[in-house]
RNA sequence: GCGCGUGUAGCUCAGUUGGUUAGAGCGCGUCCCUGAUAAGGACGAGGUCCGUGGUUCGAAUCCACGCACGCGCACCA
């Protein structure tokens, strides 16, 4: 029975060995295991307000380099999603980790409180009265309701562990907030850059109104819809060009659902590379060549039988062969061009579109770049003005509709006319079908060349660079992003350089009642007064009382005091009714907010922005534009873009989906710190996989990483940190430091280069292999067995101390909560950190020392580790060996590495857990490993386990090795004394 | 449709300037320990590197064409 362990031979021993656990130094903390993050959280959070933790840390860093990353806003409605505590979540690792590598980092958190998503709810809440509900009440509701989550959300950021500046937020919706939006204004108005023009937009007959999208609603009708031929303008030009020698009238063929807005066509488009047919047709006596799309010859034709009809395709050109070609308007005189549009298809219709500026969007794009007129004759109430016929003038365009077929088949232009089945936009409030009609709005030009530091206002930085050249917005912009931006990931650059080499000129107006008033008035003539002198008046009213200011105070008081320009008159004066892009307040932020706070936040551009990338074109783009308008630079130095939340099989989550993460939810179920470490471990630049189940699952690492914690923190917890120890080399004690070197190293490269995942990554391997499969596995023995103070021990201590300190520092910027809690539970505080009641309050760990010149047989010994382990598990499969302290390693060295390997003493029997260890010399130049079975023939220690040749050499301990002898005899004089 | 991305084991990720048999941790399976114990250890099985074609002595890596997915192309933010 000799293979069996001392303790269970007789009740006698047992008592015995009982004794001697008593006599070891079992490891031993307070930290808990189980995290209960779930009550704990609060807890912490409750007591870092207490404390001032975020002002302490602004204090503790006055003087340090700041860091400053750009709050970018996100929208006062509803309570916080996923998507957001991604983006809080990375903000705030960003800026832990950066203070606790010594910069300043001072965040101010804010919202975006105007738009139209909270004007929708109000006028849900307040229902039908709407149209007569007095502007003011309704801006006066909206406002209460977005403060009400501003307030709301920022509970919820900071139950997060979102530290920042949270007692003074800012709101796009504050007095001072809309005074410097206006001030932004102001000096873009100085620069030439505002401009107002005709623009298509949604607009409700009903209502007259502008619409969103969000206003609208589609619903599916039956319109009629026409073919209508254009006859050329210009025969013999047009015949000479394409080479067509008939005696022929030469038509296009357009085709469109709403009739009425042919009065307002001024151009057909033409697919450039679509093939159009040029088609000789021969019917009742009439000759003509009809131009339309190839393709749809046949379908078209379909259309309208006819037994006497003969059709001969004469040739086929491009579309880009058409441009330019001239026609006459079949109703009007008015001669029409051919253009070019990308958007043509030839999926409906004929391949040629019927193109009208002023009645739809993608019409008016084709229109600007052909310098058409943004023409439109339908007035607000859905009525043809007097530019029209007479005979359509007075008519609303439903009227209309068939009047104006009846004229084409008069004219002889009708080809054919057909009921046409389509979802159509409707008012989502009147019910009644909308449609597109050109208003004036008011744009900030792109394109348009200035001066970006003139003197109407002293440049914020010193140094300006080149950018009081002249240059427009766009060439500046591009340059930007090609000189002065850094982009993570790289990509962000050229995304957003397509945006801007692509985006037309902004328009800024929106009809919408809560939003930010355009500071404009209008004469009795309705000659607008934009003027920055004007607009710094009203900025002043709006800093003082908020924009309400506009509403509630008369133009007179509005105006007090300021000087008009030639040819305005204050008596006859009205208050425009527009209000700004949402946009434009939150990207003047680099003003409103920056620039505001400069003692704390310092100056444009910041050092970082950090968004989604659906902000390329919004924040991104949006603060970009205005900040080179007014400085002439960007407002950010950086620029940093993740991806979206998706579903574990990489498509799009909605509400209804069972892999749906309920922000909220998620942290009253396991934890913020939980929640934040996944996402932290996650590949940001991409999509980003989440559900209720992974993040459950994910749970496991983070109990790994804090079990490691707690392990280290058990085994430390009589270690007095005060004064160093000289770590022997070649040890597993050095070879540890040395893979913390490299942890704390990588680690903090993977800050750096803001790759969150890899510094995860990194952390939790670390706890796994090197912490828990080796350094802490082998360290048992001497931490549990030897003296308290012998120097072996001492030395895994101090070891395990530096592990420990490192990996909450570490692991502090991830997980907030419980790397404090970490914190608090070590009980001797590292050389000049005693008096840190807080972990974010410290410095990053710096690499420890270790030697540097025992890599090779550091990587010698786990490889040997490798095959000592492989033979244990055969041991266990062919003779039952269960316990590596049952065993003893032999390793046959070469003659050069024995001196070396000797050094290092019981770590080579410790490093696999084996009882004993031996050196043999090698035959040859090879280094291995044996391991035997020391159950028959060696006694085992009664307080260590481990099978020992000196087992029994203390004569007062028969039971024990001479090293637990002596252990135990000066525990026990130490007790007895 | 257009622009910008992404696609490597069940999961999350590494894979330098092309170069042995594509790696890690987790998870999973088997076993062990019971002095880290609602812990810990050992071993093991898992991969058409999205597909097709090309360049090359050699491709996860370079090129082309596809496919799938995401973001953007709006008076949504």
């Amino acid at each position: 029975m000799s293979q069996d362990s001392p303790t269970a031979k007789d009740p006698a021993a047992k008592d015995e060995a009982a004794n001697y656990k008593a006599t070891l130094n079992l490891p031993a903390t307070d930290f808990p295991m189980k995290a209960d993050l779930v009550k704990s959280e609060p807890a912490r959070l409750a007591k870092w307000k207490a404390s001032n933790l975020y002002t302490r840390l602004m204090d503790k860093r006055r003087d340090a380099k700041p860091f400053i990353l750009h709050d970018g806003p996100p929208f006062a409605n509803g309570d916080i999603h996923i998507g957001h505590v991604v983006n809080k979540t990375l903000k705030d690792i960003v800026l832990r980790y950066k203070s606790m590598a010594g910069f300043k980092c001072p965040y101010v958190p804010g919202w975006d409180c105007h738009g139209l998503p909270i004007e929708h709810r109000i006028q849900e809440q307040i229902g039908p009265k709407w149209r007569d509900t007095p502007v003011a009440d309704i801006r006066k509701q909206c406002f209460e309701y977005a403060q009400s989550y501003v307030e709301k959300q920022a509970d919820q950021f900071q139950r997060v562990g979102v530290l920042g500046d949270w007692s003074n937020p800012y709101r796009t919706m504050a007095p001072a907030y809309e005074a410097s939006t206006l001030e932004v204004f102001a000096r873009i108005v100085e620069r030439g850059l505002v401009y107002r023009q005709l623009k298509p937009v949604n607009w409700s007959i009903e209502n007259q109104t502008a619409l969103a999208e969000a206003d609208l609603e589609y619903k599916d009708v039956v319109d009629t819809s026409v073919y209508v031929a254009f006859t050329a303008a210009n025969p013999g030009a047009l015949k000479a060009r394409l080479d067509i020698r008939l005696r022929a009238d030469v038509k296009f063929l357009i085709w469109t659902t709403t009739p009425w807005t042919l009065p307002a066509n001024l151009a057909i488009a033409a697919g450039p590379d679509v093939d159009y047919a040029l088609l000789h047709v021969e019917e009742e006596g009439n000759s003509t060549v009809l131009i339309l799309a190839s393709e749809l010859v046949e379908k078209v034709l379909a259309k309208r039988p006819s037994a006497s009809r003969t059709t001969n395709l004469l040739k086929t050109v491009k579309g880009r062969d058409l441009e330019g070609l001239e026609y006459a308007h079949p109703f009007i005189d008015r001669i029409g061009k051919v253009v070019l549009a990308d958007y043509v298809t030839t999926t409906d219709g004929t391949g040629l579109v019927h193109t009208a500026p002023g009645h739809g969007d993608e019409d008016y794009q084709t229109g600007r770049r052909y310098g058409l007129d943004v023409y439109c004759p339908v007035l607000a109430h859905g009525r043809f003005d007097s530019t029209v016929p007479n005979w359509l003038t007075g008519l609303n365009v439903w009227q209309a509709n068939p009047v104006i077929i009846d004229k084409l088949r008069e004219t002889s232009s009708l080809f054919v006319d057909e009921k046409y089945p389509h979802s159509y936009p409707h008012d989502a409030r009147s019910k009644k079908p909308t449609i597109y009609r050109a208003t004036q709005q008011w744009f900030v030009s792109v394109d348009k060349s200035f001066v970006a530091h003139p003197q109407f206002d002293k440049p914020f930085s010193a140094g300006a660079s080149s950018s009081d050249q002249e240059a427009s917005i766009r060439a500046r912009a591009l340059k930007a992003i090609d000189n002065e931006i850094t982009f993570h990931p790289d990509w962000g650059r050229a995304r957003l350089r397509g945006m801007l080499e692509s985006r037309p000129d902004w328009v800024l107006s929106r009809q919408r009642a809560w939003g930010l008033p355009m500071p404009i008035f209008y004469s009795a003539d309705d000659r607008p007064l934009l003027d920055a002198g004007v607009i710094r008046a009203v900025s002043r009213h709006f800093a003082r009382v908020g924009s309400d200011a506009w509403f509630n105070l008369t133009v007179d008081e509005l105006l007090d005091g300021v000087a008009l320009p030639d040819g305005f008159d204050r008596a006859t004066l009205r208050k425009g009714t527009e209000t700004f892009d949402v946009w434009f307040e939150s990207g003047n932020s680099w003003f409103g907010v920056v620039e505001q706070r400069s003692d704390q936040l310092g100056h444009a551009p910041v050092d970082l922005y950090l968004e989604g990338s659906d902000q390329h074109r919004g924040w991104f783009q949006l603060s970009l534009l205005p900040s080179l308008a007014v400085n002439g630079h960007a407002p950010y130095r950086a620029v940093l873009t993740h991806g979206f939340i998706v579903k574990p099989d990489g498509t799009k989550v909605s509400k209804s989906d069972k892999e749906y993460v309920t922000a909220m939810q998620e942290v009253d179920r396991h934890g913020a710190d939980l929640l934040r470490l996944y996402v932290a471990s996650l590949d940001y630049q991409g999509d980003m996989p989440a559900s209720p189940q992974l993040i459950s699952a994910f749970g496991d690492k983070y109990r790994k990483i804090r079990n490691t914690i707690r392990y280290l923190l058990s085994n430390i917890d009589d270690f007095e940190a005060s004064a160093p120890i000289t770590i022997p080399a070649p040890s597993l004690d050095d070879w540890m430091l040395g893979e913390l070197a490299a942890l704390v190293r990588d680690v903090t490269g993977a800050y750096d280069a803001y790759k969150f995942h890899i510094a995860f990554k990194l952390l939790h391997d670390f706890c796994n292999v090197q912490i828990s499969s080796v350094y802490g596995n082998a360290m048992k023995d001497r931490l549990y067995c030897e003296s308290p103070g012998s120097p072996l021990r001492r030395r895994a201590q101090f070891v395990m101390h530096q592990c420990a300190v490192a990996l909450m520092k570490l692991l502090a910027p991830m997980c907030v909560f419980t790397a404090d809690e970490a914190w608090e539970h070590l009980k001797s505080k590292p050389p000049g950190e005693a008096d840190l009641d807080c972990v974010h309050l410290a410095q990053l760990p710096a690499a420890p020392q270790h030697s540097s010149a025992h890599d090779a047989t550091y990587a010698e010994l786990m490889r040997l580790r490798d095959e000592a382990l492989l033979q244990l598990d055969r041991l266990k499969k062919d003779v039952g060996l269960n316990k590596a302290l049952d065993a003893e390693v032999v390793y046959h060295l070469p003659s050069a590495s024995i001196e070396m390997f000797r050094s290092m003493g019981v770590d080579l029997e410790d490093i696999v857990g084996a009882g004993h260890h031996r050196i043999e010399a090698s035959a040859d130049q090879s280094s291995r490993v044996s391991v035997f079975d020391r159950r028959p023939d060696t006694p085992a220690c009664a307080r260590s386990w481990k099978r020992r040749p000196d087992v029994g050499s203390d004569p007062r301990y028969p039971d024990l090795s001479s090293r637990d002898a002596q252990a135990v005899a000066l525990a026990r004089n130490a007790g007895a004394a």
